[in-house]
DNA sequence: TGCAAAATAGCACGATCGTTCTATTTTGCA
DNA sequence: TGCAAAATAGAACGATCGTGCTATTTTGCA
């Protein structure tokens, strides 16, 4: 099961630190350099924006001439989509996947909030793609806020299926509106990202997490397995 | 009263449409089209971002020389800086004076979301200086930062007034916490942004009404004048 | 109406941007 | 080990950016 529900990305981005791709085969140098690259992209999109991402400094970044960088991807728009794309890998990685081990409905839910609450709070610090590209590409069309929106939708989609799941176990009430669930907790990690991160207002990761609770004192079945634990 | 409690910004920036000031001075010629130029760039920035404001494209849109508008402002920073006032101004102007003809307590709480509702119904389609400048001036320092930072906290420093005098009236739930309700209602309002705007998902509009009125139902004292009309 | 002052235009500057082209170096298989 | 292919470097391009300087035009009061 992948996050990935039907046919989005193939997985040109590699995700293995060393030179060893699943399947076994051996990574050539450009490859090798090229994932470094990404990665090190990423850590400049996450600061700066993906419009804030210039080749320039990719390339100082990277101890490398610009054509060096640029050579890998053929165009700024190929790069900021290989960005996009190994930064929706590592969400899956550290947010999704993990919370799979966690039994279907409510404690999945629990799970999925929890990781990304993690994963929001180191990015107060760093940043996230998904909400400064969201800005970034609001009225703007073409591949790159096509690879962005998507990312989203398919993580969002996903945050959905993982209410509609509770609700089906039993333990939302009959009644809830799923996606209205969805949008709330949406709502709570976007509050939490803008009042700590640009305002500085402390006390934000705690009124995202009571908010999360509220939301399951709100619409969760009670005596049904979460014990608010 | 003002939504500025303390002295931020002296109003250098002119509110009316035609030549005359507030005290009745008439503006010269300069003034005038200073104030069309700071227009114009917020219709830009609001579009493209602050960031995305260049002198080059005001100028066009202006049909006046680079230079000629930039000597209004001496700095694209002051330039930046103008605009973040009207903005406000203009914030000040639709959502939070027309909210104090409301009785304390929950009316004037519900006025001021409505309005704010009304305000981003509008910026879905065009944008919002407020959320995009969070994120274009998230871990930057300097005045621009500090105008956006100031006016924003202003702002969510008027709703959260508006909650406590809603507790003080009797018409929220004594263990009401008001930071977590401001929190709440500021975390619809980005949700619906982010989800119409970026996403053009259907139905946020209705998502974010209805999550307030949740709120309402959730920390509002029952029968204590709000009919939920 | 004339004249200082204010407003605007025009031009040029250095810097940065993405991109292209051509050389040079490095790689990895035969 | 040699050699084609891949990877990287270097220089240059046109465009756009904010800004400074100087000329020209326009304004509004005496």
């Amino acid at each position: 099961m992948t996050l990935m529900s039907s046919s989005g990305f193939s997985d040109s981005s590699l995700s293995l630190a060393d030179a060893e791709r699943p399947g076994g085969r051996t990574m050539h140098k450009g490859q090798q350099t090229k994932q470094a690259i990404v990665q090190a992209a990423v850590g400049l999109s996450t600061q700066f924006g993906l419009e804030g991402l210039s080749i320039g400094t990719l390339a100082d970044c990277m101890h490398m001439s610009k054509s060096g960088v640029f050579a890998h991807f053929g165009s700024r728009e190929e790069l900021q989509i290989s960005v996009i794309r190994e930064y929706f890998a590592t969400f899956e990685q550290e947010v999704f996947y993990p919370s799979l081990h966690a039994a279907k409905g409510l404690p999945r839910l629990r799970a999925l909030f929890d990781n990304w609450m993690k994963r929001v709070a180191v990015e107060i610090q760093s940043g996230c793609i998904f909400i400064s590209g969201a800005v970034e590409f609001d009225d703007r069309t073409g591949p790159v806020r096509d690879a962005l929106a998507y990312s989203v939708q398919t993580w969002l989609q996903a945050l959905n299926r993982a209410v509609v799941l509770a609700k089906q176990c039993g333990h939302l009430m009959p009644d809830a509106d799923e996606h209205q669930v969805a949008f709330e907790i949406h709502a709570l990690i976007l509050a939490l990202h803008y009042e700590a991160r640009f305002l500085k207002n402390p006390g934000s990761l705690a009124r995202a997490n009571r908010g999360f609770d509220d939301i399951l004192a709100r619409y969760g079945v009670p005596g049904a397995i979460d014990f608010s634990a």
